[in-house]
DNA sequence: CGGTATCCTCGAAGATACTG
DNA sequence: CAGTATCTTCGAGGATACCG
């Protein structure tokens, strides 16, 4: 899969990239599906722990992402209740798992950004 | 630079962020970043040669993505000419020339996703 | 416990025309 | 040639409340 002209564009799933990278981008990209990701990559999370890993996203927008990547067969639910209280469990499908190189070249990058300039700072919410 | 605890947030140039992986998507996330910077990696480009390689960013939003890879020193641009005809380059900093590892793994995961499922075509424009 | 529903904001990106 | 100006659209993500 080479673009040799200008002119060329890749069609995946009835969309247009004009580049490998956007591909990639239009899986993980967006301001959460990484730190999901990221959270997943060591082992399955049930959702409030998730929710915990990440302070300041909704509820909302975690519910969201999940079910995108769900969709696109990145991480697969498991619900191990039929009543409530209920049990889910989130963890990476081995399509997923594929994507677990990216994530750790994606997080040293940051690292060593913020090992020279960030500092840590607690929420209090 | 670890996060020890769920409630911690990392703080760099004023900005939040829950994880390592978001400040590396800060600086090449959105639709365009990725893209420019991997036409970028193997030397320097006039504006208008990064123009005819992207035929579906707009002249606006290709100029706002250089002025912000600018701004965060990840490029370097340079003006040969002072009265029109311009001409000017566009190339990697150093410290975007650290991106490069990133932006293969990114681009050598787009390309295997594409080589099972997508095809090329070509735009009319 | 693990979400949805509803409404809203805001900024990324597009369309088009123009300029030093 | 290499952009900028102006206006507009669109959807990601947020706030809040409620549900099975």
């Amino acid at each position: 899969m080479k673009l040799k002209c200008d002119s060329e564009l890749i069609k995946l799933n009835e969309k247009l990239y004009p580049c490998s990278t956007s591909v990639t981008m239009d899986f993980i990209g967006g301001k959460w599906k990484t730190v999901i990701l990221y959270h997943l990559k060591d082992g399955s999370k049930r959702y409030h722990e998730l929710r915990k890993s990440m302070p300041i996203v909704t509820e909302r927008t975690l519910s969201l992402q999940l079910k995108q990547l769900e969709k696109d067969k990145i991480i697969k639910r498991k619900v191990y209740t039929s009543k409530p209280p209920l049990k889910v469990e989130y963890s990476l499908t081995e399509f997923g798992k594929t994507l677990i190189p990216v994530l750790e070249v994606i997080s040293e990058w940051g690292n060593r950004i913020c090992e020279e300039k960030a500092e840590i700072v607690k929420v209090s919410k």
